[in-house]
DNA sequence: CGAGGTCTTGAATTCTTTCAACAATAGTGG
DNA sequence: CCACTATTGTTGAAAGAATTCAAGACCTCG
C-alpha cells in the first residue's frame, strides 16, 4: 500500500509457486487471497545459510519483479494488459482460455492503471476479434500470434 | 532493453551497492558505467550455496526492485520525480545538493517517462521553489519537506 | 427477487507524448 | 584560445491517451 491509499500489486502467484523472500524483519508488502489457498512454510538455516534450491526461487522472483517493471514502464495500456494476458495464460499451460480469478481492481493495480482503463482495452482487444469475453472472468484467445504481437513477444 | 527498442533503466548504482544477481546462466539485464567506476566481482560457494551476507544483499535488491515498481507504478510524473530525487539525496547522504551523473534519458527510462516530462516538472518544481539548478547535472534543494510531501515520505 | 459488488461504457478533463525549434554544454581540432 | 560540431537539455504547440466522474448493465449470493 502506499501512502496516499493507492495499492500496487507486486506479483499474482499461482499453485506451487513461492513468495515472501522479505529479508529483514520489517514486512513491505502483503499477500492476499483471491481464491481458496493452502500455503506451505519454508524455514531457512539456524545460521541463515539458504539452500541453493530455496535461493534460487528467491532469484527468480526477483528477475521476476524487474521483469514486471519492463511491463508497468511501458507506456501504452494495451501493451501491459496483452502482456499481462499472455504470462497469465502461458503460466496457466497453453493459450486457449485464461482464467482471471483477480477482479480489474486488481489488475489495475497490477498494471499501473485504472478498471476503466483495463475494462476499455479489453473490450477493444474483443473488438478487434482477438479474444472472447465468456465471462468477465474467463477469457479465449482466439488469434494468439495478434496478442504475442502486442505483448511483444514475436 | 525491450524488444520494440525502449529501455527500462532497472537500477542506478552507487558506490559500494552490489547488483548482478541473475540466477542462471541467461542473463536478462546488463550494467553500464556513466562514471568511472571500478568493479569487484563476487564468487558464490562451489556448492551454489550463498553467504548469509551475499544472500541478504540479493534481497535487499528484490526489496528494491519490488518499490521501484510502486514508483513506477504512480501515474503523476511530478510524483516520480520527487521520489527519484529524495531517493537519490538519501543514497548521497542529505538533501543539500543532489548530483545527477545520468542524462534525462537516464532518468526517463528509469521512471517511464519521456525526457521532456523529466525536464517539464524539474522545471515545475523549480518554478515552485522547490528546488535549484546549479547546473543541468546538478541540483539544489531548497524545500526538502514539500519534496518529501510530493514523495509521499511525509 | 432484491441488494451489493463488479464490470462496462460515455463524456469531459487532465496529463503525457510527440514533433519541432532552440539554448546550453562539452569535446575536438586548428 | 577559439571556432566548430555533436550531444544534451529546455520549451512550445498540437495530438493522443489515460483518468475522472457518472450512469447503467451484469452477476452472485442470500
Amino acid at each position: 500500500m502506499l501512502a496516499d491509499g493507492r495499492r500496487q500489486v507486486v506479483a499474482f502467484h499461482i499453485a506451487g509457486e513461492t513468495f515472501g523472500f522479505e529479508g529483514g524483519k520489517v514486512r513491505s508488502f502483503f499477500a492476499e487471497c483471491i481464491v481458496s489457498t493452502g500455503l506451505t512454510t519454508v524455514e531457512i538455516d539456524r545460521d541463515g545459510r539458504y539452500s541453493p534450491e530455496l535461493m534460487e526461487l528467491a532469484l527468480k522472483e526477483m528477475i521476476r519483479a524487474q521483469e514486471h517493471l519492463l511491463v508497468v514502464g511501458k507506456q501504452c495500456a494495451l501493451e501491459k494488459l496483452a502482456v499481462f494476458l499472455v504470462d497469465l495464460a502461458e503460466r496457466q499451460g497453453g493459450l486457449g482460455c485464461i482464467d482471471l480469478p483477480m477482479t480489474r481492481t486488481d489488475i489495475g493495480d497490477y498494471l499501473g492503471m485504472t478498471i476503466e482503463t483495463v475494462s476499455r482495452n479489453l473490450s477493444k482487444l474483443r473488438s478487434a476479434g482477438v479474444l472472447r469475453l465468456r465471462s468477465s472472468r474467463s477469457i479465449e484467445i482466439l488469434k494468439p500470434q495478434r496478442l504475442y504481437c502486442l505483448a511483444s513477444k514475436l
